[in-house]
RNA sequence: GAGGGCGUAGCUCAGUAGGUUAGAGCGACAGUUUGUGGCACUGUAGGCCGUGGGUUCGAGACCCAUCGUUCUCCCCA
């Protein structure tokens, strides 16, 4: 028997960590309903083709596939193995795999909304709190299982929803004490820009070469555009398009002046004036930095995009999301707009141990230990104990009669803050001694005063 | 998909230019006279040195392979 491991990029969360995790979860949860979004899940695992194609090649090759069952049936052997074949060459087939886990949670939204949009209460606002799993390599702040918390808006085109997510991403990271910056930029800038040089075709190319920008620099990110096939002029707009700089304000004037007459880029500023003037005098606006150079990869955003760093660590981002147009297209439902936003769970809870922000009151486990010290006092115990219980007072019994260091060490490890004593002469007495396990201080009560002593 | 680092006790790691029975700290367990802890002291247990090959009189150390892990690039949360 060899030892026994993990897969690779998964982990098990013990209790301190899982009491951290949550508290950022219902955090998330609570900001998400309070502002009317309701829950849904799916499942784990969806039809292949539910995913296949939809996050890019890229993508694709990260999906988690799932091996059919009963490949080894007697009876279909000539058929798995010609299904192997077609593998090796590429090509897809149901033989041999035709469910994958799910890669994140928009798609299966999406599959959602469109099987049941003729039920669903328009604009639906829905948010969704699952694990994803990606075949990607780990790496700092990367894992192959993580979670992610959605709340996405679909049925409605306003901008209002984008003013009242971003309120969203502002207020869970207030509530978290997460110091971030939220980026925006739009889809039709990018859009516009990609028109002024070289055509509407050259924008993916044109995204994925300045979204490097702060990683790789100007001279690399040039070079880029020049292999995918742009012109000295060219690159000199995207050039000016990157030195854009200053306040909010001074950006949008610079790129309204480099863009001027192009009708996307109006609309896309547009979008972006609508979002800031909304939160000019709020506490969200402070966060909110139009950057032009943010991209975002997946390719079905068209409108608003969103993302969303801490400011005092080294960390990708911690929130991403946009609007798309047309997401159930794909699924044979047109026309159903829709614009959500995601937390990476897994990401902020690093960067929230990195700054040392859990509160410590997270970590409140059991409250009362009480003593063992025979058969009849641990009985005694045992009743006052469940009394306790009664009022929601987490509490344990000792297990066995054992020496006072040992039941001493055991609350210490469990940083349980509070003894209840029962030995013999207690028991005559029908006492009992609440000690205070963190100042040592000792307060000898009757059986009857314990529900009232304030743990 | 490409490229680095690291695998020695439950945990964190030492292990010098290859040379006897592989070490420390923490943790665990037991005790320091019988019912008041966190400290201290003493003792005990615990290692196919990731796995398989090779070089050598001799390998935890060197070489190759393999597995695991971690980090970077690509891409992403």
């Amino acid at each position: 028997m060899s030892k026994p491991s993990l897969p690779q990029g998964t982990r098990d969360f013990s209790a301190t960590v899982v009491r951290k995790r949550n508290y950022i979860f219902q955090t998330i949860r609570n900001v998400f309903e309070n502002y009317g979004f309701q829950p849904l899940e799916t499942p784990a695992m969806e039809n292949l083709e539910t995913l296949m194609g939809k996050y890019g090649d890229e993508g694709d090759k990260l999906i988690f596939k799932i091996l059919n069952n009963g490949l080894d049936n007697p009876a279909k052997q000539e058929q798995s193995k010609l299904a192997f074949e077609k593998i090796l060459d590429g090509k897809n087939t149901k033989d041999l795999t035709e469910r994958a886990l799910r890669y994140d949670l928009t798609i299966p939204f999406a599959r959602y909304v469109a099987m049941n949009h003729g039920q669903l209460n328009m604009p639906f606002k829905r948010y969704q709190i699952q694990p994803v799993w990606r075949a990607d390599r780990p790496q700092k702040g990367r894992y192959r299982e993580f979670y992610q918390c959605d709340a996405d808006v679909v049925g409605s085109y306003s901008l209002l929803n984008e003013v009242e997510l971003a309120n969203i991403y502002a207020t869970v990271f207030k509530q978290l004490g997460v110091d971030t910056v939220i980026k925006i930029n739009s889809r039709k800038i990018l859009a516009a820009l990609a028109e002024f040089c070289g055509g509407a075709n050259k924008m993916v190319d044109i995204t994925v070469a300045i979204d490097k920008l702060d990683k790789v620099g100007l001279d690399k990110v040039k070079e880029e555009l020049s292999l995918r096939g742009l012109n000295a002029n060219q690159i000199q707009t995207i050039e000016t398009y990157l030195s854009i700089e200053g306040s909010n304000t001074e950006k949008l004037a610079q790129l309204k002046q480099l863009l001027a007459g192009n009708e996307t880029a109006i609309a896309g500023i547009a979008e972006i004036e609508y979002l800031l003037n909304y939160h000019a005098n709020s506490f969200v606006g402070q966060q909110l930095q139009a950057d032009f150079t943010l991209a975002r990869g997946l390719n079905y955003y068209t409108g608003l995009i969103f993302e969303v760093k801490a400011n005092q660590v080294q960390m990708g981002s911690i929130g991403g999301g946009g609007r798309y147009d047309d997401l159930t297209g794909s699924f044979g439902v047109p026309n159903v707009p829709g614009v959500g936003i995601s937390f990476g769970v897994d990401r902020i809870y690093d960067v929230m141990e990195e700054l040392a922000l859990f509160p410590a009151e997270v970590q409140t486990g059991t409250k009362v230990l009480f003593f063992n010290l025979g058969e009849a006092e641990s009985k005694a115990a045992f009743g006052l104990m469940q009394q306790l219980r009664e009022q929601n007072i987490a509490c344990e019994l000792f297990h066995e009669n054992a020496k006072f260091e040992k039941q001493f060490k055991y609350a210490d490890k469990k940083q349980i803050p509070y003894a209840v004593i029962i030995g013999s002469k207690e028991l005559l007495e029908n006492t009992l001694v609440v000690k205070n396990l963190v100042t040592g201080e000792q307060t000898p009560l009757a059986n009857n005063e314990l529900l009232s002593f304030n743990f």
